[in-house]
DNA sequence: GTGAAAGCGCTAACAC
DNA sequence: GTGTTAGCGCTTTCAC
């Protein structure tokens, strides 16, 4: 019943030798000679003895935990970050402490608070919405705060995106060359910078091509609204014969509207392109042809901007952004099919 | 740069009370007047003063920190789960500090270690393949343990499932009243509980019709082997007619198998019902007719478990498994379709 | 290299 | 109801 918490000081006792020996042999790059080591170690392992890593932070001022805000957690891109982002933390002896923010439970200003709370050493920020002087403080207490998979116009946070305009430019020269001329567009949520930079790279790549945007709905980056949006866009007259849809989690939702309640043939009736590569994305179900979110090189920009902040002190924002390839698969005409 | 902690001293001093005073203001049911509270609380807000959950910790020996163990976040029934558990921990103020064991990072061993240190007030294990006299010393030093979606045959954990051996056999009954004869099942890991009880509950089912299994392969709840199984099992001479499939994630890697690769039709060709009902179940391209995990209730009892062992020092096991609903959907032939 | 002592920010008796 | 005091388990000077 009682949590029976075995103590450096316990350890020191039964090794006869002093507790603040036993903290050093526990502490990395402390200086202790062969036999302490031993010794110590010997006991600490007979008593079960652990360092505590609460009691050590508030000496150390690092609680070596990284606070994670995220909204939802449904859109696979997410969990499968979440996945990559918690093993590299790990491996450097960090781990994340999860706060839902959303409708839900409390609001964002609430979660910010509790997480300060928590003197975690850092911030991920993967959630879609949200601004909150709190956020502003977190930067001025000095505590890196880096936004996932979005950024902020001013530039007071680093931010780890992928080049989303870039992105959505590729996908319009692909549509385009694959001989589209009606091209729409089903957008996310307004408020988030992936959506503005998804849908400004495709209008320039569109207009590079003396092209327009032929229809446009808004699907907030929500599954159910995505399929409102693709009713109302393929329901309409003259509908497109090709659309990009802001990320493949809407995607994928339209796709089974538009298959099986409007009865369009993907891609012979319309092409649909996309934008992550959720793993869904390759299944033939679907078989979609998206922008890749380079998650992997994005966790390692995370991580390394977490750390510079915190075990350098180096917390000015940077601001990276990866391109990621294009992969086509078959959800889109293709441009050779064109030439006939 | 150097993170300014603003503690309750400092609130005190400015407030001219004592530091306990402070303390008491911030700590729920102290007695405290009127006067005093606001006093404090204003200049608590005007320094922006929050407790230190971790320095608290210490003195209460509750972190207020639940340590999750998983492996994987890709099967997307985890990641939904992980949202209403972070979710409903944290209406009770608790949040949840994740641990990946798994081939990446670590062994259960050493992710384990990590656990205790950070003095979690309790843990929950969903990750399936996780044994080690480490998870006894949790239990030991009373700490409580609930596994979720999982049990362990000797009952000194807390354990959290649905009936999965009640689902079994409805699958079974559900196919053998459709009229299929050759009926085959993809089993999930071998060393999972819930893989067992999947099992012995659809083979009872079949039994209890006088039939048996037509053929069996292992998927071990990975989407790769799902697939080879698939291929296997529908590859052989006279293949079944129809299967269930461990888990829908595992039914989504076959189905893609099956009908693209080996063009069966379901449920024309071959009536295929797995378990679970994530998201994606109920997506028309998959239509897939599952069982339901009841994961509301699972969460709650998670959450109960937890709170009784960490505020009421009852750690005494607690097993709870809930049933769930069959939902019907188009990927099996429905009993009422045979009637001719 | 090792021990003694101070103190991180806080709660919980204990007096008043 | 409020202040004083004593630690929670640990790291980190500082002597030796």
């Amino acid at each position: 019943m009682g949590r029976e918490i075995v103590t450096s000081m316990d350890v020191a006792r039964q090794a006869g030798v002093s507790q603040s020996a036993v903290s050093r042999v526990f502490t990395p790059g402390a200086s202790v000679s062969g036999p302490m080591r031993e010794k110590v170690m010997s006991v600490a392992r007979e008593l079960g003895y652990r360092p505590n890593v609460l009691a050590r932070s508030l000496i150390t001022g690092r609680s070596r935990i990284i606070g994670l805000v995220v909204s939802y957690l449904d859109n696979q891109y997410y969990p499968v970050a979440l996945e990559k982002l918690s093993h590299a933390l790990q491996e450097c002896g960090y781990h994340v402490l999860i706060f839902m923010a959303g409708p839900t439970s409390g609001d964002f200003e609430t979660v910010l608070e509790e997480i300060l709370g928590y003197q975690v050493d850092g911030i991920v920020m993967a959630s879609v919405s949200m601004s909150s002087d709190l956020t502003y403080r977190c930067a001025d207490e000095g505590i890196p705060v880096v936004l996932f998979n979005r950024t902020q116009d001013e530039g007071r946070f680093s931010a780890v995106t992928s080049d989303n305009e870039a992105g959505g430019r590729k996908l319009a020269e692909f549509l385009v060359a694959g001989g589209h001329r009606r091209i729409g567009y089903i957008a996310g949520w307004e408020g988030a910078s992936t959506q503005r930079d998804r849908e400004a790279g495709f209008r320039a790549g569109l207009a590079a091509a003396g092209r327009e945007l032929h229809a446009r709905e808004v699907g907030s980056y929500d599954f159910e609204q995505a399929k409102i949006a693709a009713r109302r866009m393929f329901a309409a007259a003259d509908p497109p014969d090709a659309v990009f849809i802001a990320n493949d989690h809407m995607a994928i939702a339209a796709m089974d509207v538009m298959r099986y309640e409007l009865g369009l043939k993907i891609p012979e009736g319309v092409s649909v392109v996309a934008y992550d590569d959720v793993p869904m994305a390759a299944w033939p179900s679907y078989d979609l042809t998206t922008v890749r979110q380079p998650t992997n090189r994005m966790v390692e920009a995370v991580v390394e901007a977490l750390l510079a902040g915190i075990e350098k002190g180096d917390t000015k924002p940077r601001r990276v952004s990866f391109a990621g390839p294009l992969m086509i698969r078959g959800s889109a005409r293709k441009p050779q099919e064109d030439h006939r």
